[in-house]
DNA sequence: GGGTATTGAATTGTGCGCAATTTAATTGTG
DNA sequence: CACAATTAAATTGCGCACAATTCAATACCC
């Protein structure tokens, strides 16, 4: 029996679409993969410099501003936040005017760590062997997309 | 001091929402949060509805061949399937001719899943809020720089 | 054939993501 | 003021990812 075209086309459709998100999911795990040999010499996971990215930007943040950045909760950052509490670079500080708040503010060291970091971007750079157009349009076509999906 | 033009660059590739790794990472998190309500009616997790998908298409391959279709290791993947045939989906099953090997091989409830399945990427694509072509580029793009990025 | 190297899964331990719940603080309402 | 509702973090439990190690089976080499 042959198909019909409908079921050809859900199927088209459903390769498609599995192969986007295949394609996110399994890039986005590549992307680590490069990342984590440089973010060992700094003793930071991904999603420990992607919190420090934004502390970097800007310091003294609550947790819940922090993980509408990063699109993360609670249940992921605090533990998160705790271990680089622990490694010295960042406080975590309950705010006097509201104490159910938590700040994250940079240590010393916190603040230092930012210049080791600046050659990441490059190396990055270099892996993904883009140009910066290439590099700048796909980035906002995926952000795009992202907020069609959260929206 | 003025800033030389050198670390204004590199403080400039620093910031979170230039970066395309993050886009991909943020992206990738909220495609499975849209999954998610679906893949619950299934009984299934994004991952195993990503191993689903390769048996349905190759039904009988080895942990080692899931894995590469899927750029995943055995630490991932043992436990992930262990979890499918405790569900009922997949069987474990040694091989004859080397006993090292492990095949999976889908149960008459893994076959018949996949009609279930059908209607999925339908909602994806909905949800996605996207033209077919501009998915099919995106998707294109997104696959070259995994390429580059695991070579 | 015997000993070594290699291979394929499994195991162990750490760190996310996230749903669901809990705890504590603040806000809002009568 | 009392008290219910809301808010912000923290906690708990589960399932990935992945590095590192272990174990068993096979392949290789002399």
């Amino acid at each position: 029996m042959p198909k019909t075209a409908a079921s050809q086309k859900s199927g088209a459709m459903l390769l498609l679409d599995q192969q986007l998100c295949f394609a996110l999911y399994s890039a986005s795990l590549a992307m680590t993969r490069v990342y984590k040999p440089l973010l060992d010499e700094l003793g930071l996971t991904y999603p420990q410099y992607l919190a420090m990215l934004v502390l970097w930007e800007q310091d003294g943040l609550s947790v819940s501003a922090l993980g509408e950045r990063l699109y993360l909760d609670s249940g992921t950052l605090t533990p998160l936040l705790k271990r680089l509490e622990s490694s010295g670079l960042v406080s975590r500080i309950r705010a006097l005017e509201d104490e159910r708040r938590v700040h994250i503010t940079l240590t010393a060291p916190g603040r230092k760590l930012k210049a080791r970091a600046a050659k990441i971007p490059g190396c990055i750079l270099s892996a993904s062997q883009c140009s910066i157009p290439e590099l700048t349009a796909l980035t906002q076509q995926v952000q795009a997309l992202r907020q069609r999906l959260v929206a």
